[in-house]
DNA sequence: ATCACGCAATAGAGCGCTCTCCCGGCATGG
DNA sequence: CCATGCCGGGAGAGCGCTCTATTGCGTGAT
């Protein structure tokens, strides 16, 4: 650095006022003669001011951050904190998260901190981190429902606003999907088009959501006489998929429909399916369920339950910055409805 | 919040000695009194305390955090400032990116700050953000070789590691890999398995590593009797795979071996591939690039150049660090080397 | 002309921390 | 026995900002 940067100090004396204007001007400017204010902002452009937030923040007691939080379950093998990380991102679903975020974040000039809180460790150092005031709040994204984090941060009293309702209650505000409803739409799709010997891969069933989705599935297939459904547990990723898939075929060969609880285990499903030389939609037919970037890139593309990730992820930055400001104290539970994206799949 | 948070005098009050004591228990600890140390341990377990980041940070002139730009090309559409995080994440090479970067930032209890810069504005908000001390500097990662931001940065002086050398010379630090190796990898491979009608879908070509994959392919190939190589130009994603590879098969329907410029890319083209009843790797070879976890789930698994991304990420954040500490102080270049992995499709 | 009133602008007190400077006490050496 | 040095600990000055209390000044009512 050549020499320090410029204060509000040194703006106030280039303009010949006191330094209480000039933080008039840069702020909300109320009660600021025009001429003043031309003269400040002109002073301002000749010194390069720009504000130190520390200071600020010291003051206000906001630091117009927000930390992100991707929590994972219990302890996670040392394997990798990074491993996580790349997992994670491994689903395009985060990145949708993050967009709607960022979405309603920047605007309003507020930014995300990109935290991972896999471990008992990390979670700590999540509380820490808002503890030291270093973000006003934070935003929970977590792969599992047995995630202790949601509660840890009820129980400190920080602004917290969760994506997916916990699987305890806890006292915070959270954004959802009527994922029964989801299911049911594509339960009644696949039976609507002749489908008759329907399976499922579900969710890992410690998420509430997959739990929801395989439950809004059976009741729908009980409703029109179909009692027993063949399920196979995945785990939202790729690989399960293609596991699951094929022990479904092993045990359910004339499967000729399948529900799968995420469009990247419908992919999965795809390729087990083509491979074992069943053609999708006319031999078996696939629905997924998020409509994510795999949906439109799958072959064929798939028919899905459409969740507005973007949507919620922004309302739940909604959230919490209603939280953070004092507007809303009550933890409040937003629920989105889903709706079936028709394509080739089925 | 029921009362305010303890203070460093609170915890003094408590364990009767003076803030300075418990500063340097805080801190570095250097010549305390082991009892002493033990009786402030105590007493900040018994307060709570958690020592306030903002007031440190005015003092220090340190925040522990740095901003993980994402940086686009010129002015991309308004379409999207979040379309833009979804697009980038869609591509499981930048979750390694940040996979990598967490994986080194956090033992050190730095902090990245997720920042996306798209458009003018948004690349004016990160620079003001470093300006105004709330992040000690930038990791760049850059979609497109004419990034305006590492020019800007430079200028400004302000601490900053890229990702991949720029494509106008700019006095930062970077990572990269030798594009050109990898590139010569791949064309000696299919030109050892028997592959003579060869074709290649490139990356962009305003981006330098696009750039040099090709130049190394060509080269390699015309050292090897092949002057002449086919070319569709890619853009990284699914989709633009696909276009490259009709477009390829249309004007050289004889083609025996592809090199596509990243996986993505690569999984497109074997889906094209397949539909028009080619077999892969039989009837046409498949190399891909990045060996991200595309290629491991693509069917047939992808034959790639390995780029250890995770490696490549960390080892920015060290140069940032080292440069912020002023440990390093000149710009420097480390460049990776890339690995041939051997799996099915070549 | 006097006084109350409103508004623009200033003065100055912190926010919670770090860090330099200083002081007191003990061990050491002449 | 006193001068010297060292080391643990305290006092206090800021870091750059916000914000309340206060001053100064022009305006309209009395």
């Amino acid at each position: 650095m050549s020499r320090r940067a410029p204060t509000l100090e040194d703006v106030a004396r280039e303009a010949g006022v006191s330094r209480a204007t000039v933080s008039r001007v840069v702020n909300g400017i109320r009660n600021v003669d025009p001429q003043i204010q031309e003269l400040v902002r002109r002073a301002i452009e000749r010194t390069g001011y720009a504000p130190n937030r520390a200071a600020r923040s010291l003051v206000t007691r906001r630091t117009e951050t927000v930390a992100l939080v991707v929590s994972g379950a219990g302890d996670t093998s040392d394997a990798g904190q990074n491993a996580f990380a790349a997992r994670v991102f491994a689903d395009p679903f985060f990145g949708r998260v993050v967009g709607g975020i960022v979405g309603f974040l920047r605007p309003r000039s507020l930014h995300p901190v990109l935290m991972f809180a896999e471990s008992a460790e990390a979670r700590e150092e999540v509380l820490t981190y808002l503890r030291q005031g270093r973000a006003d709040g934070a935003l929970v994204v977590s792969t599992h429902a047995d995630d202790p984090l949601p509660a840890l941060l009820a129980d400190a009293r920080l602004p917290a606003v969760l994506f997916a309702r916990p699987s305890r209650p806890v006292p915070l505000s959270y954004v959802d999907l009527a994922h029964r409803d989801g299911a049911h739409l594509a339960a009644e799709h696949l039976l609507a088009r002749g489908c008759r010997r329907l399976g499922t891969i579900s969710g890992p069933l410690d998420v509430a959501a997959s739990q929801e989705r395989l439950a809004g599935f059976r009741d729908t297939l009980a409703r029109h006489g179909h009692p027993y459904v063949p399920v196979a547990e995945g785990g939202f990723t790729l690989d399960s998929g293609i596991t699951a898939m094929a022990d479904l075929l092993d045990r359910h060969p004339e499967t000729d429909g399948v529900f799968a609880a995420n469009d990247l285990m419908a992919q999965g499903a795809c390729q087990v399916l083509r491979e074992r030389g069943r053609r999708v939609p006319e031999d078996v037919a696939v629905v997924g369920f998020d409509d994510s970037s795999i949906a439109v890139t799958c072959r064929p593309p798939l028919t899905t339950v459409r969740q507005p990730v973007e949507e919620m992820a922004a309302r739940m930055a909604r959230l919490l910055d209603e939280h953070i400001d004092g507007v809303r104290t009550d933890p409040t539970a937003v629920v989105f409805e889903p709706e079936l994206v028709v394509r080739a799949s089925a």
